[in-house]
DNA sequence: ATCGCAATACCGGGAACCCGGTATTCGTTG
DNA sequence: CAACGAATACCGGGTTCCCGGTATTGCGAT
């Protein structure tokens, strides 16, 4: 009798979601025990459901993948995830390298990389698909002290207001969607923008995009 | 012995590919005969498999897949297609649709949407998920005259204000840039905004960037 | 000639943004 | 323990944004 690597799946596309389930769920190892849409959603099903692992696509609306690693990494430090991405720049990968993913694999990769990203996390080890290895490697090389430049400045909260302000969203509805007050908001996008150089709401937005917290 | 049908998917992300060939050929009545990575290779595939169905993502690298769509369209006119996309925004929808596209169902739909796309199209008939259904229903009745969308409805002198509200300019500055009144740029802004249904600088941004207007 | 649209411009008012300053609390780190 | 940063919150004031309304002129198409 094997235990399966319980896993939550997270990716905005329903369609893809399912697929995914369809493919991993062919191995007898491996069972899917829930499907999250977004980062909020996501929070609520790890609590309810402790899964093994996560695989969590870092686009993601409301909540982004990157602001639910960071969230999952403080709350659940024994909870392990895969990062799932289209995107093999080095930007993301060691964002969510960062914020305390085990793995990172990408979707030009083969349905093997996933499967074989799931295995080694789910037994304590690390995994980087061959598209991202060379982006880590060349990263660490790199790494010349602890300086920290645009996005990475930004605070947790910070990145979170940050997307909301980008998508469109008032201070006053952030305010309320974050049970904070719009005083709290004001001085956060004060605190974004002195820490980018930034002066208006349109180049937050165009910041947002380039970064890939906001979608356009 | 039934006889099945024929489907070659096109999509360059190969973890996806692979996803949603798991997914189809658990039917018994559809067999995926190839895959295609880029809009080339799709060509060439569907020249030497002569698939009953085409499932072709939108966003594919080499040739796009709204060029493609019309390379099989005259080519191929007995071939049926169903267009997948992350997009159920009115251009991309009816853009495919007008370039042959028999079918479309985008990427937050569920699975079962795409088998229902696959055998409505197989049969002779086209199909929309529900997602998008409404969207070319609101596009035919609009169709009465020479009714402008998006960026095309913007006149000149709109498209300029909007590409310097989307670069950071205040109103004041680009005022003083144009050599018109604060008043006046406020009255294009509120313009553009109308024509478009936006409602903040943070959207008008987002806008500008996907159009080409701005950049990123 | 007439009409419609683009470009220009204004009134008014309320809310949001930008930014100067201030403060407290909590958790982490040295 | 002390220091620092993140998160929260406020004061104040000026400007800009959002949007309700209004208007005129010039040009091109019919």
């Amino acid at each position: 009798m094997v235990v399966k690597i319980r896993v939550l799946l997270a990716d905005d596309h329903r369609m893809l979601r399912e697929a995914l389930r369809t493919l991993v769920e062919k191995e007898p190892d491996i069972e899917v025990v829930g499907e999250a849409a977004d980062g909020r959603t996501l929070l609520q099903l790890v609590r309810k459901l402790s899964p093994d692992i996560v695989v969590l696509d870092i686009a993601m609306p409301e909540l982004s993948g990157i602001e639910a690693m960071s969230h999952l990494a403080s709350r659940y430090p024994k909870l392990r995830v895969v990062a799932l991405s289209m995107y093999s720049d080095r930007r993301y990968v060691i964002e969510m390298l960062k914020a305390g993913a085990a793995g990172y694999v990408v979707k030009a990769a083969a349905g093997t990389e996933l499967l074989r990203a799931i295995r080694a996390v789910a037994s304590g080890r690390n995994y980087l698909c061959p598209e991202v290895a060379g982006t880590v490697i060349e990263d660490i090389s790199r790494r010349d002290g602890p300086a920290r430049h645009g996005l990475a400045a930004l605070g947790r909260r910070e990145r979170e207001i940050l997307q909301l302000i980008a998508e469109g969203h008032r201070s006053s509805a952030i305010a309320k969607r974050l049970f904070i007050s719009v005083a709290t908001v004001d001085t956060h996008r004060r605190n974004i923008m002195r820490k980018l150089d930034l002066h208006s709401i349109a180049q937050l937005t165009t910041f947002a995009i380039r970064e890939g917290i906001s979608s356009v």
